[in-house]
DNA sequence: CCGCAATGGTTTCAAGTTGAAACCGAGTCG
DNA sequence: CGACTCGGTTTCAACTTGAAACCATTGCGG
């Protein structure tokens, strides 16, 4: 985990979600929770991790609000990790990252997979940045601006 | 690092890009890149960072082509690093994490700051995901689906 | 030319983190 | 009862991290 870092850059805005994920293995298991796993045994055999380490992110990701322990829905006593509203806005981290993944690190004979809408089996669009006016805009069209902005629309 | 995973699960296109990114801070320097910052001090005093770990974080990003080194513009002895393509393609995930810090890490009275549009300096649109007709997607309307999909349309 | 500071690193080493494996307790099935 | 599964925790050696010290090169003032 990223130490406590109060010399943070003053765009905190990356680095306190990159703590609140806490790890790699804490977004494969979001990734995973977003494909349908919600036990502790499935997302071990799904991601190969040692079972403290899973232990530790499975508590950090509750901890940070990303996913909550419900009971299970058989009424057994074991519970589940489900993903909370907070935990399901990564979605977009996960499409972005597995955009750039398909592009950059799919080689020929590979088991390729890629995204698609549930409903037609089709691939989905890939991700853009938009200004408010719908402009498309690249990398380089972006800045940060602080709250204080002067509006000059 | 993560190690070396062969027992990954089938979803490779997460964890590649994860592996290749190599940590947070490395995500951090990257973003740093994107805000214009190339040489090893001006990371430095940004991010705050031991030297060595900058060190090793540049070097791997170099290693997986997602900085290069370029001369220095000046013609001086340092050389600088500079986003590769590659590199330019994380514009995506970096958006999608700051704009999920925006939602759920700003709290009143924060340094806050968001992404505008250079040209007019208004804040751009959220990410959204789209399927290949234009229909917007939920996190739970899309799956993975393999190569060999059945071209049903 | 000499000294000195700044830049861009590398080396060292203590402290913290990771992860494989062993262990454990509760429930379940026969 | 006895074995087995599930969902963890504990243990401990190996690895990683990061602060600080060190080093090499360049730039510059005198």
């Amino acid at each position: 985990m990223v130490k406590r870092t109060s010399h943070q850059s003053a765009d905190c805005l990356i680095a306190r979600p990159l703590d609140a994920i806490g790890d790699w293995w804490s977004l494969l298991i979001v990734r995973d929770a977003f494909d349908g796993l919600r036990r502790f045994g499935e997302f071990q055999k799904s991601l190969g991790v040692a079972k403290n380490i899973l232990s530790a992110r499975l508590r950090s990701l509750v901890a940070h609000g990303i996913l909550e322990i419900v009971p299970a829905p058989d009424g057994s006593a074991h519970n589940e990790y489900a993903l909370t509203e907070k935990g399901r806005g990564l979605f977009y981290v996960l499409v972005a990252l597995r955009q750039w993944g398909e592009t950059y690190f799919s080689g020929p004979g590979e088991p390729y997979t890629f995204m698609v809408d549930t409903r037609t089996g089709r691939p989905i669009r890939r991700l853009e940045v938009h200004a408010e006016d719908g402009r498309q805009l690249a990398p380089g069209e972006t800045r940060l601006a602080d709250f204080r902005v002067t509006e000059t629309g």
